[in-house]
DNA sequence: CTCGGATGTAAGCACATGCTTACTTTGCCA
DNA sequence: TGGCAAAGTAAGCATGTGCTTACATCCGAG
């Protein structure tokens, strides 16, 4: 799936197949799950390229984690943006967002530089847009919490595969969720966001 | 700190050494980083004796995460169940909880027997305690919610070491939880708990 | 055409780690 | 007290894994 079809000699094709299927990988098993081996293989490549060209296993999970980081992000209105996650979080396929990068943390989360990408990316970033949902004076603090609540649901749901709750009625636990946030994330002047 | 001062030859002794310092160690640091060497070190025993007493590092792990369980809940009344959870997860100092068996599925969520250890028990239990405190008709979806939150604060907290969060004020933290528990959890005849 | 750097490959090194084995030491009890 | 099972130990096996090295192959510039 990630390997190309033809591909004489074209490094930059190689080095993009290594950090897709590197990516893919990270996202679905975490970081000690994946070998370096699997990465090359996946990506039809040799295995000696991928230390040729991003030097660790470590610096091309950095590269792979941060890279183009997360379309939902860039993509989605900030008012949208609870919701989606939510969505994506619940999504009925078993193994979910392949394209979610908060996978790969919620299956590493004992190593530090894996704490280090996230906290300088993609926490920073979401802190930053939810915290834009709000004009009260802790605003990171709640937005903070507000992640929080996405990530924990996510790490029940399909990393810790608590059954009963993975099979819940999604719209259900949205509005419970949204409902709560709501009241976290609200402006003073105005109504709560549609979220 | 965990190994006995003298113990000639007790074999009860030595088991419940091990089974103490893999305690300390997977809660610490998760499966993965955690070596039966460096459990038989710290128990001060040799490593062979974990392989005869406990069959297999896997075993250990469930032996000493099942265990007796996690006094917190078996203690705490249903009520204050949230509150005191909460302030375990915000806990100042730097390693948090050393007793509190939530941070080895934290630090090990990668692993199927994790998750599984933690569905069937730890798990169960929260739900089933959090899940008393509303008659609401799903209960158990609001229960799960909760804990899901409780379990992203402390990831975002301490394993993913989001700083501003880390420093950020706990009875402010607190204070936002409890009153968005407080909607999730009521009981629709008397007033919200005292969570 | 050819030659040299870029690209790709096979093989293996070094080390960590779960687990086993063959052995020694201890202390209880007949 | 002498023997023996229980308790403890040292050494190492088998394997997986990150990374390196020495080599083969390709392709475009001159």
């Amino acid at each position: 799936m990630v390997e190309e079809e033809f591909r004489r000699r074209d490094a930059a094709a190689t080095k993009s197949a290594l950090l897709a299927a590197a990516r893919a990988l990270f996202i679905e098993r975490g970081f000690d799950q994946t070998t370096v081996r699997d990465i090359a293989a996946l990506a039809g490549a040799n295995q000696a390229l991928l230390f040729r060209y991003f030097g660790s296993k470590e610096a091309l999970f950095r590269a792979a984690m941060l890279n183009e980081g997360n379309e939902l992000l860039a993509e989605t209105p900030p008012e949208l943006l609870v919701g989606r996650a939510l969505a994506r979080m619940l999504a009925p396929d078993a193994p979910p967002g392949k394209d979610n990068p908060l996978w790969a943390l919620l299956r590493s989360s004992a190593h530090e530089h894996t704490a280090a990408v996230f906290r300088d990316d993609l926490g920073a970033r979401y802190r930053h847009v939810l915290a834009s949902l709000t004009d009260a004076d802790d605003a990171e603090v709640r937005a903070d919490l507000v992640l929080a609540w996405l990530l924990g649901i996510g790490l029940l749901r399909s990393v810790l595969d608590q059954r009963q709750f993975a099979e819940a009625d999604a719209t259900k636990i949205t509005a419970h969720v949204l409902r709560a946030v709501a009241t976290l994330l609200e402006r003073v002047d105005q109504r709560p966001p549609t979220v």
